[in-house]
DNA sequence: ACCTGAACACCGTTCAAGT
DNA sequence: ACCTGAACACCGTTCAAGT
């Protein structure tokens, strides 16, 4: 009892322990944590702003993998493709915490320095200011909509039989593994492809 | 005690007040929905598979309302951008139950139907087998993507102070509300624009 | 500073027993 | 058939008490 010789705990193994838990069940407990590191539930609090905290922190972890130095690509629309597939990427890595973070608000600074380089990049390049966050926006609704479906369960749709939905079937067994993939690609290409349209005409390149 | 005159509980009154708990907390609980009900907590498992039962038909009555009706519509662009916005206006009348519905597979025959519809379509249209369930999936994507939107709370961004991100805050001043229609709006015709080069050059109409 | 151990109000689920 | 009431194993959170 009372404080050990060498700590238990820390938001380091809390955090690595939460990640564990998520990837096996798709969810956590703070007992369950307590347990897996030979502590009590009480102490879990002493390092951690409870159950929401742990979420927090998972975030910034998840979102560490984030390679904010794609943002510095040339042209605009080479890095926004860039930093949305390390985007993707960084989720794809813990596919069962996106539920966990979809509800919560963005809070870690250094996801927002992104965000705050990402509109200036958008800005430089000419876009208008309205449309400059409607971009972002739209983006982020794509990398998280392609990222949710690597969350799902192998199969998304749970066909009672073939015969109800033949065609619905053939098509689902066309696709087959990198389904997400090529969805996320498409979507991609098409956002971006429609984004540069939206840009007054580029003068020539001197 | 015993068996009431007339029964209090059926999946009907169960459905309703677990979308009110939802739209009011974001989340719901079996002893709530028979507190309000004026049940016992167990009385619910005899009408209802358990709380993810209660998750299955809370998907089944927001999916009633998406017309099915909009994939009859001509041409194959303009039924699906109907589709997909009348399956987005479905879910933005219950934001806040979206995050529940995200992670388990769909079961509901009716919606199986529309996406069996929605298959012949694109098919019907021209598009070559492996590239149907790609635009059906990437325009999924796109929907959830911006439903959640919707659920997520006012300010998806939490700016610590103006300061740091100072570009960022003038951005998202300047969309305000109807950010996430303007997002949804711009991805669904750019996803559209560049899912009609995907097909083989139309012959002249006859 | 770090942890224990116990407490509290809450879950989801099951099941005998009542009418 | 429909509901009660009690049970069980689990949560999240707090807090005095120990070293």
């Amino acid at each position: 009892m009372g404080r050990p010789r060498t700590p238990l705990l820390d938001r380091e193994r809390i955090t690595t322990t939460a990640l564990q838990l998520v990837a096996e069940q798709g969810d956590f407990s703070v007992p369950q944590i307590a347990r897996r590191l030979g502590a009590q539930t009480g102490s879990v609090y002493h390092h951690v702003d409870g159950r929401g905290g742990v979420v927090e922190l998972m975030r910034e972890r998840v979102c560490d993998a984030i390679d904010g130095g794609t943002l510095d690509v040339e042209p605009w629309d080479r890095a926004m493709a860039a930093w949305a597939r390390s985007y993707r990427a960084a989720f794809a890595a813990h596919p069962r915490v996106i539920p966990l973070l979809m509800t919560t608000p963005v809070r870690a600074p250094k996801v927002l320095a992104q965000y705050e380089r990402a509109v200036r990049l958008l800005r430089g390049a000419g876009f208008a200011n309205p449309d400059v966050m409607t971009v972002i926006i739209a983006l982020e609704n794509l990398v998280l909509g392609s990222a949710l479906d690597l969350a799902a369960p192998e199969t998304m749709w749970e066909l009672p039989d073939d015969t109800s939905t033949p065609e619905l079937a053939r098509a689902l067994s066309a696709v087959g593994a990198g389904r997400a993939e090529a969805a996320f690609d498409l979507a991609l290409t098409a956002f971006l492809t429609h984004c540069r349209t939206l840009l007054p005409k580029a003068p020539a390149p001197d």
